[in-house]
DNA sequence: GCAAAAGTGTTTTGTCTACACCCATGA
DNA sequence: TCATGGGTGTAGACAAAACACTTTTGC
């Protein structure tokens, strides 16, 4: 490195992931026990510092797959928190991701190794810091996202029925659609495929499971779509 | 501060602002020639460090002000910029900022002083490290941002005509709209004020002014608008 | 045969789009 | 009086919202 920016201060820059999953009910967020001091023990979203070595989204993809053991997981960034004060223990600025996985396929041993647990985003308990305000802003952006964007495939599993689907954007929503109208609005963007399959745990008459077409479902993903 | 973080990299974090302003027909960005090595000379956004003291947002704050003399600006996060190689001269993360103001507010002296200057968005000149994709970012973000928020009362005059509000979205969507249909829209969005006063210098029949009615105005900033 | 969930269409309502003429004024 | 830009309304297309009954099948 060149000595031109020598005189400048540097801060100890900090990754932390909110994880969402669905349950089939409820959108949960996943949690840890902060494995260091200060505030060791309490709530706390995953995160680790940034190495010299690593690019920050780098560091936040490690962050995530060494709680989750998933990689190739959706993750975007969320937003830089910066404040002066916000970590307790130093000048520490963190920049928070938020992921979306399908619940049942993180690694259970991993979870147990950080004590980690899926928490419904109605009864988050306290949080370190400002993990509070990540939670809060991760949900706006969520919502916001699945107005413009699909967000099923991250969330549900690889066959899923339209119930769970229509489901997964309730809870997001926290509101409730009407049946007929969310189903036609669905299949009107056409990324899905029905399968001749049917789901027959939850009625005697079965419902039909469906998959996502994964090359109409990421054209939407770049392209947008207008749902609500 | 306790040690508890002490074998942790420490990084240079840097600022870079995205300001924006409209001069009646086409939106522009403010680059300054870069004061330091490397690259010196070079065009650039307005950036600068962030020291130990100092909040990320109230860096922002500060490096806007030192350019434009302005404060109480609109100005909202972008995005965090964390490759590890994105600056030449060694590593530093930059939290980028999309600024709006009024293209006539700003003090001459100091745009000087940077050797500052307005560039439309469509001759924009080379520019340093990753500044291009922070700029092209942040054009992304103003046009999501219109579709979902007032942005008028940021880029335009106090007083303006109805042609120059539609002026403003025609360029920031690079593109045309009704006159009628937008008026009829803007309209029943309640956030304007028709003035009895009249601006008659580009016709001679003379076309209303309006002023932004500052509390609904900010209710929409809060609760959204659907606009287009 | 009945309980329980699944699947499916139509009507109404509101919103978006396309489109053209008269008005006021200064020169 | 005429040239210039300013202001205004309506009809048709399309999308969103409201709404209820029939189907399947395991018990």
């Amino acid at each position: 490195m060149t000595k031109a920016y020598n005189n400048h201060d540097r801060l100890l820059v900090a990754v932390d992931c909110i994880i969402f999953g669905f349950d089939g009910t409820e959108i949960k967020a996943l949690l840890v026990k902060r494995s260091l001091e200060p505030e060791k023990g309490k709530w706390s979203l995953m995160g680790g510092f940034v190495s010299a070595k690593e690019s920050v989204h780098d560091a936040a993809t490690r962050v995530l797959e060494n709680l989750t053991g998933l990689d190739n997981v959706y993750m975007e960034q969320l937003h830089c928190f910066g404040d002066v004060k916000r970590d307790a223990a130093g000048r520490v600025i963190s920049v928070a991701y938020f992921a979306l996985i399908k619940l049942d396929d993180y690694k259970e041993a991993l979870l147990q190794k950080h004590q980690a647990s899926w928490h419904s985003l109605h009864k988050i308990p306290a949080v370190v810091f400002d993990h509070k305000k990540m939670i809060a802003l991760s949900l706006e952006r969520l919502q916001q996202k699945a107005i413009a964007y699909p967000i099923g495939f991250e969330l549900l599993p690889t066959k899923f029925t339209m119930q769970q689907l229509q489901a997964l954007y309730e809870a997001v929503y926290n509101n409730s659609f009407d049946k007929r109208n969310f189903t036609k609005k669905i299949l009107s963007l056409n990324i899905l495929n029905r399968l001749t399959e049917k789901e027959k745990t939850t009625s005697r008459k079965g419902s039909f499971l469906y998959t996502f077409d994964k090359k109409k479902y990421n054209l939407l993903k770049k392209q947008g779509i207008k749902l609500l």
